[in-house]
DNA sequence: CCACCTGTGAAAATCCTGTGAACGCAGGCG
DNA sequence: CGCCTGCGTTCACAGGATTTTCACAGGTGG
Protein backbone atom coordinates (compact mmCIF):
# COMPACT_ATOMS: atom_id res chain seq x y z
CA UNK A 1 0.00 0.00 0.00
CA UNK A 2 2.39 2.68 -1.25
CA UNK A 3 5.17 3.61 1.49
CA UNK A 4 2.74 2.56 4.28
CA UNK A 5 2.57 -0.76 5.57
CA UNK A 6 0.01 -1.80 8.45
CA UNK A 7 0.48 -5.39 9.67
CA UNK A 8 -1.99 -5.91 12.91
CA UNK A 9 -0.97 -9.06 13.78
CA UNK A 10 2.63 -7.25 14.34
CA UNK A 11 0.91 -4.59 16.18
CA UNK A 12 2.96 -2.37 13.90
CA UNK A 13 2.77 0.06 10.90
CA UNK A 14 5.82 0.58 9.07
CA UNK A 15 6.45 3.49 6.60
CA UNK A 16 9.16 2.73 4.52
CA UNK A 17 9.88 -0.21 6.39
CA UNK A 18 10.49 1.80 9.84
CA UNK A 19 8.09 1.74 12.35
CA UNK A 20 5.24 4.32 13.78
CA UNK A 21 4.96 5.56 16.82
CA UNK A 22 1.81 4.82 17.25
CA UNK A 23 -0.47 4.37 20.75
CA UNK A 24 -2.79 1.26 20.81
CA UNK A 25 -5.64 3.43 20.10
CA UNK A 26 -4.20 5.53 17.24
CA UNK A 27 -3.03 2.07 15.34
CA UNK A 28 -6.49 -0.07 16.01
CA UNK A 29 -8.05 3.38 14.41
CA UNK A 30 -5.66 3.18 11.47
CA UNK A 31 -5.85 -0.68 10.90
CA UNK A 32 -9.99 -0.14 11.04
CA UNK A 33 -9.66 2.34 8.64
CA UNK A 34 -7.05 0.66 6.01
CA UNK A 35 -9.01 -2.44 6.38
CA UNK A 36 -11.56 -0.78 4.08
CA UNK A 37 -9.57 1.34 1.82
CA UNK A 38 -11.55 4.52 -0.57
CA UNK A 39 -14.61 3.10 2.07
CA UNK A 40 -16.06 6.27 3.72
CA UNK A 41 -16.35 5.09 7.35
CA UNK A 42 -19.23 6.74 9.45
CA UNK A 43 -18.51 7.50 13.26
CA UNK A 44 -20.31 5.19 14.52
CA UNK A 45 -18.56 2.35 12.76
CA UNK A 46 -15.24 3.29 13.73
CA UNK A 47 -15.89 4.21 17.18
CA UNK A 48 -17.67 0.48 17.45
CA UNK A 49 -14.55 -0.96 15.93
CA UNK A 50 -12.10 0.25 17.42
CA UNK A 51 -13.91 1.46 20.96
CA UNK A 52 -16.73 -1.13 21.10
CA UNK A 53 -20.29 0.00 21.22
CA UNK A 54 -21.98 3.20 20.62
CA UNK A 55 -20.36 6.18 21.31
CA UNK A 56 -22.62 9.02 23.31
CA UNK A 57 -23.70 12.31 21.72
CA UNK A 58 -21.14 14.71 20.74
CA UNK A 59 -18.18 11.64 21.69
CA UNK A 60 -15.26 13.45 19.52
CA UNK A 61 -12.71 10.63 20.25
CA UNK A 62 -12.91 9.78 17.05
CA UNK A 63 -11.85 13.06 15.31
CA UNK A 64 -9.34 13.51 18.59
CA UNK A 65 -7.46 9.96 17.89
CA UNK A 66 -7.83 10.68 13.19
CA UNK A 67 -6.11 14.07 14.08
CA UNK A 68 -3.23 12.60 16.16
CA UNK A 69 -3.03 9.93 12.99
CA UNK A 70 -2.88 12.68 10.59
CA UNK A 71 -0.06 14.12 12.63
CA UNK A 72 1.98 11.31 13.01
CA UNK A 73 1.33 10.25 8.93
CA UNK A 74 2.05 13.80 8.51
CA UNK A 75 5.54 13.81 10.40
CA UNK A 76 6.36 10.72 8.33
CA UNK A 77 4.98 10.79 4.97
CA UNK A 78 4.82 14.86 4.52
CA UNK A 79 2.77 15.73 1.53
CA UNK A 80 0.26 12.69 1.94
CA UNK A 81 -3.46 13.08 2.65
CA UNK A 82 -4.38 9.35 3.24
CA UNK A 83 -7.34 10.05 5.50
CA UNK A 84 -9.62 12.37 3.90
CA UNK A 85 -13.13 13.86 5.82
CA UNK A 86 -16.33 13.26 4.75
CA UNK A 87 -18.23 16.24 6.56
CA UNK A 88 -21.21 14.98 8.20
CA UNK A 89 -20.21 11.40 7.87
CA UNK A 90 -17.08 10.16 8.83
CA UNK A 91 -13.98 9.39 7.25
CA UNK A 92 -12.00 7.33 4.12
CA UNK A 93 -8.90 5.92 3.54
CA UNK A 94 -6.99 6.18 0.26
CA UNK A 95 -4.03 4.25 -0.08
CA UNK A 96 -2.78 6.60 -3.17
CA UNK A 97 -2.77 10.26 -1.00
CA UNK B 1 -26.19 2.85 -13.86
CA UNK B 2 -23.33 3.40 -17.08
CA UNK B 3 -19.97 4.84 -15.02
CA UNK B 4 -22.49 6.33 -11.77
CA UNK B 5 -22.90 4.19 -8.97
CA UNK B 6 -25.00 6.07 -6.24
CA UNK B 7 -24.37 3.70 -2.80
CA UNK B 8 -26.85 4.99 -0.50
CA UNK B 9 -25.81 2.57 2.17
CA UNK B 10 -22.75 3.46 2.11
CA UNK B 11 -22.93 6.91 1.86
CA UNK B 12 -21.38 7.49 -1.42
CA UNK B 13 -21.50 8.33 -5.15
CA UNK B 14 -18.63 6.51 -7.20
CA UNK B 15 -17.66 7.87 -10.91
CA UNK B 16 -15.51 4.96 -12.31
CA UNK B 17 -15.07 3.70 -8.23
CA UNK B 18 -13.73 7.27 -7.40
CA UNK B 19 -15.90 8.55 -4.44
CA UNK B 20 -17.41 11.98 -5.41
CA UNK B 21 -17.15 15.01 -2.77
CA UNK B 22 -20.99 15.37 -2.32
CA UNK B 23 -22.45 17.07 0.87
CA UNK B 24 -25.09 14.96 2.89
CA UNK B 25 -28.12 16.99 0.93
CA UNK B 26 -26.58 16.38 -2.37
CA UNK B 27 -26.16 12.95 -1.72
CA UNK B 28 -29.60 12.43 -0.84
CA UNK B 29 -31.04 14.18 -3.26
CA UNK B 30 -29.24 12.20 -5.89
CA UNK B 31 -30.34 8.91 -4.51
CA UNK B 32 -34.08 10.48 -4.41
CA UNK B 33 -33.17 11.16 -8.13
CA UNK B 34 -31.78 7.73 -9.08
CA UNK B 35 -34.20 5.36 -7.18
CA UNK B 36 -36.70 6.24 -9.82
CA UNK B 37 -34.96 6.27 -13.44
CA UNK B 38 -36.64 8.48 -16.21
CA UNK B 39 -39.24 8.94 -13.64
CA UNK B 40 -40.79 12.82 -13.26
CA UNK B 41 -40.57 14.21 -10.02
CA UNK B 42 -42.05 17.17 -8.55
CA UNK B 43 -40.37 19.37 -6.11
CA UNK B 44 -42.36 18.33 -3.88
CA UNK B 45 -41.83 14.82 -3.95
CA UNK B 46 -38.09 15.78 -3.98
CA UNK B 47 -38.95 18.03 -1.25
CA UNK B 48 -40.32 15.52 0.77
CA UNK B 49 -37.59 13.07 0.75
CA UNK B 50 -35.02 14.49 1.02
CA UNK B 51 -35.61 17.54 3.43
CA UNK B 52 -39.11 16.06 5.31
CA UNK B 53 -42.33 17.07 5.23
CA UNK B 54 -43.61 20.45 2.33
CA UNK B 55 -41.67 23.05 1.23
CA UNK B 56 -42.77 26.53 1.87
CA UNK B 57 -44.29 28.74 -1.23
CA UNK B 58 -41.47 29.93 -3.23
CA UNK B 59 -38.72 27.93 -1.20
CA UNK B 60 -35.57 27.30 -3.87
CA UNK B 61 -33.87 24.78 -2.14
CA UNK B 62 -34.45 21.74 -4.62
CA UNK B 63 -33.62 24.02 -7.59
CA UNK B 64 -30.42 25.42 -5.66
CA UNK B 65 -29.20 21.63 -4.62
CA UNK B 66 -30.17 20.46 -8.14
CA UNK B 67 -27.65 22.89 -9.65
CA UNK B 68 -24.94 22.51 -7.40
CA UNK B 69 -25.44 18.31 -8.24
CA UNK B 70 -24.74 19.16 -11.85
CA UNK B 71 -22.30 21.03 -11.21
CA UNK B 72 -20.38 18.58 -9.56
CA UNK B 73 -21.31 15.72 -12.01
CA UNK B 74 -20.54 18.12 -14.60
CA UNK B 75 -17.19 18.12 -13.38
CA UNK B 76 -16.53 14.14 -12.83
CA UNK B 77 -18.62 13.16 -16.25
CA UNK B 78 -18.28 16.29 -18.46
CA UNK B 79 -20.69 16.43 -21.48
CA UNK B 80 -23.21 14.05 -19.13
CA UNK B 81 -27.12 15.24 -18.61
CA UNK B 82 -28.26 13.03 -16.26
CA UNK B 83 -30.51 15.81 -14.94
CA UNK B 84 -33.33 17.18 -16.76
CA UNK B 85 -35.55 19.71 -15.81
CA UNK B 86 -39.15 19.08 -16.98
CA UNK B 87 -40.80 23.25 -16.77
CA UNK B 88 -43.60 23.88 -14.09
CA UNK B 89 -43.13 20.39 -13.12
CA UNK B 90 -39.52 19.17 -11.62
CA UNK B 91 -36.89 16.97 -12.31
CA UNK B 92 -36.07 13.66 -14.29
CA UNK B 93 -32.68 11.19 -13.58
CA UNK B 94 -31.85 9.99 -17.03
CA UNK B 95 -29.14 7.10 -16.00
CA UNK B 96 -28.09 7.18 -20.03
CA UNK B 97 -26.86 11.12 -20.50
C1' DC C 1 -44.54 41.70 -24.78
C1' DC C 2 -46.01 39.69 -20.43
C1' DA C 3 -46.22 36.55 -16.62
C1' DC C 4 -44.07 33.08 -14.72
C1' DC C 5 -40.30 29.80 -13.98
C1' DT C 6 -35.45 28.28 -13.47
C1' DG C 7 -30.23 28.68 -12.84
C1' DT C 8 -26.90 30.39 -10.16
C1' DG C 9 -23.91 33.45 -7.34
C1' DA C 10 -23.57 35.26 -2.93
C1' DA C 11 -24.77 36.62 1.91
C1' DA C 12 -26.40 35.03 6.31
C1' DA C 13 -27.25 31.52 9.57
C1' DT C 14 -26.16 27.24 11.23
C1' DC C 15 -23.59 23.20 11.95
C1' DC C 16 -19.31 20.40 12.00
C1' DT C 17 -14.40 19.50 12.49
C1' DG C 18 -9.43 20.19 13.92
C1' DT C 19 -6.74 20.85 17.53
C1' DG C 20 -4.68 22.44 21.91
C1' DA C 21 -5.26 21.80 26.64
C1' DA C 22 -6.83 19.95 31.05
C1' DC C 23 -7.68 16.00 33.72
C1' DG C 24 -7.52 11.33 35.50
C1' DC C 25 -5.64 6.84 35.52
C1' DA C 26 -2.25 3.14 35.59
C1' DG C 27 2.35 1.48 35.60
C1' DG C 28 7.38 1.96 36.69
C1' DC C 29 10.71 3.21 39.91
C1' DG C 30 13.44 5.00 43.83
C1' DC D 1 4.33 5.92 49.15
C1' DG D 2 5.32 9.97 46.09
C1' DC D 3 6.78 11.28 41.66
C1' DC D 4 7.05 10.91 36.84
C1' DT D 5 5.54 9.45 32.29
C1' DG D 6 2.54 7.99 28.70
C1' DC D 7 -2.06 7.24 27.28
C1' DG D 8 -6.99 7.91 26.95
C1' DT D 9 -10.92 10.91 27.58
C1' DT D 10 -13.24 15.08 27.61
C1' DC D 11 -13.84 19.97 26.86
C1' DA D 12 -13.57 24.56 24.56
C1' DC D 13 -13.25 27.31 20.85
C1' DA D 14 -11.61 29.14 16.25
C1' DG D 15 -12.01 28.24 11.74
C1' DG D 16 -14.05 25.79 8.00
C1' DA D 17 -17.97 23.65 5.64
C1' DT D 18 -22.78 23.24 4.76
C1' DT D 19 -27.41 24.81 4.60
C1' DT D 20 -30.71 28.29 3.98
C1' DT D 21 -32.24 32.30 2.04
C1' DC D 22 -32.20 36.02 -1.13
C1' DA D 23 -31.58 38.56 -5.49
C1' DC D 24 -31.49 38.85 -10.12
C1' DA D 25 -30.37 37.49 -14.97
C1' DG D 26 -32.05 34.75 -18.33
C1' DG D 27 -35.24 31.34 -20.20
C1' DT D 28 -40.03 29.55 -21.52
C1' DG D 29 -44.53 29.54 -23.15
C1' DG D 30 -48.60 31.99 -24.32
Amino acid sequence: MGRLEVRPEEHAALVDGRPLCLTVRELQLLVTLAEHPQRIMTREELFSEVWGGRPRRDDRSVDVYVSRLRSKLREALPGSRLIHTHNGIGYRFSPDG
